[in-house]
DNA sequence: CTAATTGAACTGACCGGTCAGTTTGAATAA
DNA sequence: TTATTCAAACTGACCGGTCAGTTCAATTAG
């Protein structure tokens, strides 16, 4: 909710800021979004107010339920001024999957890498070490592409705390037959499955896993169920206000992967 | 998709023909829907035509994209004939989420239950047995209550792929804060979740834990984490045309009630 | 100067819901 | 049997409102 917040992630996402505007309506390509020198100044501020805007509108509403009109008032702009900055409703939207699905990202990687994120390091402690050491069924093994998986799931949970909105958003748009933005969304899916893949085969590496050890695809339908388990766990103790301790969150979500033996 | 099918379905499916209407709707008073005595004949093919065609248009392209008249020229009835049998566009939605779940909760129950149903038994074989017996960290216990759970979870992924768009209705429209359906949507998920749950905690029994041997939460967060991680995977394998084997996902999601150790 | 923004009016399509009227089939009357 | 009646079931044209998208002259800022 915080505007500060995502005015930080934003900065640090990087890629977002995409393209100015795009006329030449959609037609056939669908993103020519040529990448119009802007001026660095208020622009991206404009941006910035309507996305923020915007997300948190469609995320509560859904974007049907959300009027142009309205995204502007909420942003403090013109209708104008999102057209401008954006060719139509559709393009707004879609950049708003791009933009929130970057800061999860960054926010998975980070939480995936040993280094950094002091943060959650000392939020790490309490995973794993707590509950007098109850999870996984190595013993005493090191574990530590385990924790690191740990750190993700519990980001992605604090994402989702953090961005109700978006997740919302997510959850509706992604699963969807034939919707717009499906290019762009079945990209984002595999961004974010890259990034879960990865770890989750390290663990089964931990393990003493080689690479064709286990059977086809169990590496992906973990990563997916991973995945999707966090997502649910996650908005369920948003939109039911459910006290799924988060600790809980993480151990159960982690235990998908000891359904693979450790490879003796 | 077949139309046959779903009027098996619902043949079948017993619990959600619901017989009549069900007037007295929502209190409220909004639809006086007078209680009338149905005539019995065809009555019900005008409110089935109607619910598959709804059903199918909504399932792939979300409610707020389909209109009254597409549905109604969908079902080969008049719109005015929508109207005469649900009040509205909402209500129509909303009976066809408790129609879907019905449909849902009957095949888990009896996916969940030792007796009946040959055709999944004979699919069960090939659960547990096969894969050289990979799976479970208790080496070689019964776990007569994990297959049940394990036929569950069958039957929620095969039941996904036979109403692709419930399961895409479902998705969407579950986790919004505000939405019509609210209160219907709190009572569905109460309901499958509950038969989930009583299914995980017969694992955990079957494991040797007493009721209050886990930690807080345990059993409602796995219930909710199995259920999840199934759907997402399910749709997966729909939008996505991912062939995660059914096998590999029902081992998969499985695996969460690995993090709990078997309780020594 | 030029890029960015405003605000307000306007268009045109679309859609939920209504309603006066029609069809249907069964019960009743002749 | 045939005619009449009744109300449930159904029809589809129509209305009123909403909303995405457009246009443009005026204004502001870099």
């Amino acid at each position: 909710m915080s505007p500060a917040r995502k005015e930080e992630s934003m900065a640090q996402g990087g890629a977002l800021g995409g393209g100015a505007r795009r006329e030449a309506e959609h037609d056939g390509g669908s993103a020519p979004t040529r990448e119009v020198v802007r001026r660095p100044g208020r622009t991206n501020a404009t941006r910035l107010k309507i996305f923020e805007a915007s997300l948190s509108l469609i995320g509560e509403r859904g974007h049907h339920a959300v009027t142009v009109d309205e995204i502007a008032a909420a942003a403090g702009v013109s209708k104008g001024s999102v057209y401008y900055n954006f060719g139509s409703k559709s393009d707004l939207i879609g950049q708003l999957l791009r933009f929130g699905t970057d800061i999860l990202l960054d926010r998975l990687q980070s939480a995936g890498t040993p280094s950094s994120d002091p943060g959650s390091a000392a939020t790490l402690s309490e995973v794993s070490p707590t509950e007098a050491e109850p999870a996984g069924p190595p013993s005493g093994t090191p574990d530590v592409a385990r924790d690191r998986l740990a750190h993700m799931v519990r980001a992605a949970l604090r994402f989702v705390d953090e961005y109700p909105a978006f997740a919302q958003l997510w959850i509706s748009e992604m699963w969807h037959a034939p919707s717009d933005w499906r290019d762009v969304l079945v990209e984002l899916r595999g961004e974010v499955l890259g990034v879960v893949r990865s770890a989750v085969g390290d663990v089964f590496r931990e393990r003493g896993h080689a690479d064709g050890d286990l059977p086809a695809g169990t590496v992906d339908v973990t990563a997916s169920a991973v995945f999707g388990a966090t997502l649910i766990l996650a908005q369920d103790r948003q939109v039911f206000a459910v006290e799924h301790g988060v600790d809980v969150c993480v151990r159960t979500v982690l235990g998908c992967l000891d359904a693979v033996p450790p490879a003796g």
